[in-house]
DNA sequence: GCTTGACCTTCCCGTGACTGGAAGCCCTAT
DNA sequence: ATAGGGCTTCCAGTCACGGGAAGGTCAAGC
């Protein structure tokens, strides 16, 4: 199967199933001409790699699941540690977006947001009510 | 004032703060030994740029709401806009990674996560749990 | 005066995960 | 023969820096 067919049925745009492949996270054939030949193993493993990064997985992390995924013999174990690790991760970013949020919320609502210049936003942000110390970003 | 104690008052690296001036951030003078020599104001602008950078504001957002800081004449209006249009984009990246973490923790609440191979987390990325089409990433 | 060490300078490369574009080959249809 | 679409490689850019090399400068101590 061409890199077209596959980009369409795994969900991915061909320039980054080249990339994939470049840093080995796939291999397919090469035909007579030079162009790639995809088995169904590689459209599944894309797609697999699709849903994983979908959920955040970065490119590291989706190579220890397809290593995972091919190991018939591997522990869940493994598998669920990994995910938690992740699971982890997102709290983390989901805390910090939400202190940000929340910081920027009580500035914005204290605008008046109309034609005067006086705007606390800018004096929040010029004499210090928001963390680049300790409010926000540990 | 040297980099150094710029760097210690405004709360950001040395390296970071040689960035935004090759960006057009900050424009310190130069002592006659090559040194850059910041102002005062240098120092409150670098501060600026630290405190909205930690509230997550890109760096060209950071540019337009210095514009707006040095221009007198401004509305707050502007300014609100700018805060709310961030705002929308914090939001957006929480409802994203907390769609991702809802998946996750369905999967990983599904497997054992002990010494068996069999494991629900890599069945859900092999066969379509995850959502790479309109479940999460849109 | 000389050395030492901390500080400063510029320059270039690397990060993560792609994306865009140019130049050129291949295949099919007309 | 030509037109188009798809495929190939390679190079450069993204964003916001961080690391490190090679070298100039300054203040303190001997």
């Amino acid at each position: 199967m061409n890199i077209g067919d596959v980009a369409e049925r795994a969900g991915l745009p061909a320039k980054t199933i080249r990339y994939y492949e470049e840093i080995g996270l796939v291999r397919p054939l090469r035909g007579a001409n030079g162009y790639r030949a995809f088995r169904d193993s590689d459209v599944h493993k894309l797609a697999f790699i699709g849903r994983a990064r979908g959920l955040g997985f970065t490119i590291e992390e989706c190579r220890k699941l397809l290593a995972l995924y091919d190991d018939k013999g591997r522990a869940s174990a493994d598998v669920k540690a990994l995910a938690m690790g992740h699971l982890r991760d997102i709290a983390a970013k989901i805390a910090q977006l939400r202190a940000m949020e929340a910081t920027l919320q009580g500035l914005v609502q204290a605008c008046a947001g109309d034609a005067r210049p006086d705007c606390p936003i800018l004096t929040g942000l010029a004499a210090g009510g928001a963390g680049q110390g300790a409010a926000c970003c540990d």
